[in-house]
DNA sequence: TATTAGATACTACATTTGTAGTTTAGTAAT
DNA sequence: ATTACTAAACTACAAATGTAGTATCTAATA
């Protein structure tokens, strides 16, 4: 919710998990982290504590007897994707999209078929039906 | 042109001078900085120095007499931010445009206006008329 | 010619990031 | 109770980044 923390480019690789494996213990995500990213244990673990610590992760203990952490994330994709993206075109295009979309239109090579696929998309969402889903 | 260095955050307020005053002697984006971001003349020169290390900036001297390093940019804005796009796009969204734009999409609001007006960009870069300018 | 001011070059240093190693402690098995 | 593992905590360290300081050079000046 409110206060995005940054995350950085091997934190993310740990969100990626998280989002879709949340209340995991370590050792499972060491252990995706190291197929994934050939990642030794110890990186996997400082980075989960770097994002507990920036309060992007949160951790409880394991309901069965054991002392076992449960890691989850405290962000959803959602929220950080959305953060991100702002940001981005914020530091790059002045905030507005419109020069941005017209560079990245340059690069992609679009069909007929996508250009009314984002028509539509533009239809449904310009005008402001569904929009109280963000407010708090 | 080529390959893209990556440049930072405060590189990159340096290379926003250059772009829009190429050719310019040290003094003058020194003051320009100091002004703009408040930074000491040997922050500017650093990161003039690391800039043209990665040779985002090169440097020739004055016709004048003198003994002055004139710098302007080796990588314009357009492709810049073209290769910062889409990298973003790629980190973010795995390379494709459509979820990023539903994502912001639904952080803007539009009016019909600025709907109609995305349109016509598309519809302007859809067709593959202007495509061979990035061929190289 | 000796001095000096500004241009250029070299050095510095804390913080962040990627990528771990080492130590301690709790649990499970002998 | 002792031992052996594994989880958790603490420490490390090089590269990148933000933000300069110090030293040197050279052209103009006194």
């Amino acid at each position: 919710m409110q206060h995005i923390p940054s995350i950085t480019d091997a934190e993310l690789e740990v969100m990626r998990i998280l989002w879709t494996n949340p209340n995991r213990l370590s050792s499972e995500i060491v252990k995706i982290m190291a197929d994934r990213m050939q990642w030794s244990p110890n990186t996997t673990r400082t980075l989960l504590n770097r994002l507990v610590q920036k309060e992007a992760v949160g951790v409880k203990l394991d309901n069965s007897a054991k002392r076992f952490q449960l890691f989850y994330p405290l962000i959803s994709e959602q929220e950080y994707l959305r953060a991100e993206t702002k940001s981005f075109v914020k530091k790059l295009y002045g905030g507005s999209w419109r020069p941005m979309l017209a560079h990245f239109l340059e690069d992609e090579k679009l069909n007929t078929q996508e250009i009314e696929a984002l028509k539509a998309l533009f239809d449904d969402n310009g005008s402001d039906k569904q929009q109280e889903k963000r407010d708090r």
